[in-house]
DNA sequence: GTCTATACCTTGATAGAC
DNA sequence: GTCTATCAAGGTATAGAC
């Protein structure tokens, strides 16, 4: 925290600004002229603050994807359990729902996501391979590998613009979801 | 339909190269450019054929979402129960599937799918919001509600990345994710 | 009716002056 | 740290050749 009448703290006002308009409007129709624009300088001196668009993007949804990973990468030599997997799509589902508002915007621009991502990708989707087969369960049949990418694609109904915002509690939106979810998972006998 | 030693029909060849461009790299990091390259032509001359780049991927892409949207219109006015939301799932499952292998491509860049829908897109909100409230049933509770949209998130598995597309055949697929959708449909008194 | 040449504007990005 | 100037590439528009 720093005292209001500040040097202006130009990085912070762009991070602000960027989020703005990536949110309203999507990240490909926002060009930086127009962000430079609201923070009140030139489209060159982004470019002191930030190395590309992307990396804006990065500084922007950086969190969100690294919280996400952070949690699938848990499951990397932990032993199958259902009260281990209630875990992990728990700790999951909060990320995403952490997220919830700007949870629209992500998915429309995931393309812009996945290119600001880059260098990462390819550990990222592999990371979330092995966590859809580790949620499927010891020897799973391709059934259980189906039912358990189903179970992670309904913890995504809580970042769906159709849901009403308002009027669904973070608390419903949690339980309902995660009792949803594993409703899907494989049933293993114990 | 016309005879095989043809003029040479380049609308199609447009259509059919820059189908394999957008697939290959996405829509935005494919420009006119390439696509005119490959079909052997200038880039001005694509605008005689196509009114725009967005033009383009609408006609790309414009049976799917019309299709999908056809589905979900059919549950204006139809009576709510368990037989017809079942119908219904099964039919959202069969678009999805049967563009199976664009799905990636798809949901890469719903960016600029939606804005290719641009005028339509408030219509297929509603109708979107509308198709998950009535499956939520008659007078549905905000976990009704959730629960719908988990169920047709659920079937989104179909399309998902992450699946082994080799592995699993169509029919294993709908059978597996209509299931799963249906468990988690909010179980209504008859 | 089909295509090309050419030019226009916006965008993301860089170099260098202050 | 910020600006001006400039760049290449992209989408777009049109005038005109055939």
């Amino acid at each position: 925290m720093q005292h209001a009448t500040n040097p202006r703290d130009t990085k912070a006002e762009i991070h602000h600004a960027a989020l703005d308009l990536f949110s309203a409007q999507g990240y490909e129709k926002t060009s930086l002229r127009e962000i430079a624009e609201q923070v009140g300088i030139t489209k060159a001196s982004l470019y002191y603050h930030y190395k590309s668009k992307q990396e804006l993007l990065r500084a922007i949804i950086g969190t969100f994807v690294d919280d996400i990973r952070e949690v699938m990468a848990r499951a990397d030599g932990l032993d199958w359990s259902p009260a281990a997997a209630r875990e992990l799509l728990s700790s999951y589902l909060d990320v995403l729902i952490r997220n919830r508002a700007s949870g629209p915007a992500l998915t429309r621009d995931i393309g812009a996501v996945l290119a600001s991502i880059d260098e990462d990708i390819e550990a990222i989707v592999t990371t979330s391979r092995q966590f859809q087969v580790w949620l499927a369960g010891p020897d799973p049949t391709s059934v259980d590998r189906i039912r358990a990418a189903a179970a992670i694609e309904a913890l995504g109904a809580s970042i769906s613009a159709e849901l009403p915002i308002g009027e669904i509690s973070d608390a419903e939106l949690h339980a309902t979801l995660l009792d949803a979810a594993i409703t899907l998972l494989p049933s293993k006998p114990d």
